[in-house]
DNA sequence: GTGTAAATGCGAATGATTCGCATTTGAGCG
DNA sequence: CGCTCAAATGCGAATCATTCGCATTTACAC
């Protein structure tokens, strides 16, 4: 059962197991959004979960820090959002008319990666990309 | 002379030619770092130019709206930072230790972007990539 | 069950950025 | 060159996401 699953990782990852970190990980994983910190709370609302708000961001704050969530940082987005960590490399595809967000599971950096170490000398730990445009729909319209 | 070609580039946008504009163009297209609003406020000051911090806030705001200047949100910054608009197309590959940024003027993307395109259905007008990392200095030390 | 550190609630603080409003300034025009 | 008017500026207050301090509660090891 994905609960008792959940429950395994936040354990492993040296913390409690309080009902707040459970169901914001339920939340995120059964969700296809990018949420924030405030709709966190309002989706937790909804199913009757009352919690702070100071206490959503210490929680997203230590599951980021355990890799059980990803926080995100959006160009155009003033606030964090947050999705469960699926684990699968991906960059994100954001129409700038709905502001729809549309996750990209593939990636073009690998090879380009490599020569910039070269070139820079740095020790490259990681990217992150994002595409503008406009969606589908959007144009359509 | 430089200075004519910004007075040039203020009044073509449409703007009035004031001297914190000029001032601030002129600082940002000598500088070889990006500067925050802060920051911006700071040098002017130690050239003796007393500017407000709102004033400064407004006066990015319109430089990068008639391109003038590039506003950057880095993921581990949380204030903008504003460079000059040179015009040609890059990245930033950041140190996570010392904070070091260097701009990157080659791009991985091209093909990929027409691939996605396809792909997505998107439209897209552009893409935005930083590169994380350790630079050379902070790996020796 | 008990003890203890970690987690939570609540209200206040922080810090970047924006806003309202009164004053000043740039630039076109006579 | 002086006049006029919109645009630009200064200043203080407001905003809004996020963080902090502290008192209270809870999870979990023994």
């Amino acid at each position: 059962m994905q609960k008792e699953n959940f429950i395994d990782k936040i354990l492993n990852a040296g913390l409690k197991n309080t009902k707040y970190r459970l169901s914001i990980i339920e939340l995120l994983s059964e969700s296809k959004e990018l949420l924030t910190a405030y709709n966190i709370r309002e989706e937790l609302l909804k199913k009757k979960i009352k919690i702070n708000l100071s206490t959503v961001y210490r929680t997203v704050d230590k599951l980021v820090e355990t890799k059980i969530l990803n926080r995100i940082n959006l160009e155009n987005e003033k606030n964090a959002m947050y999705e469960y960590n699926r684990e699968k490399h991906h960059h994100f595809l954001i129409c700038e008319n709905c502001n729809k967000i549309v996750p990209i599971y593939s990636c073009p950096i690998d090879k380009y990666e490599l020569e910039l170490e070269e070139k820079s000398g740095f020790q490259i730990k990681g990217h992150k990309i994002e595409f503008y445009g406009i969606c589908e729909d959007c144009q359509k319209a």
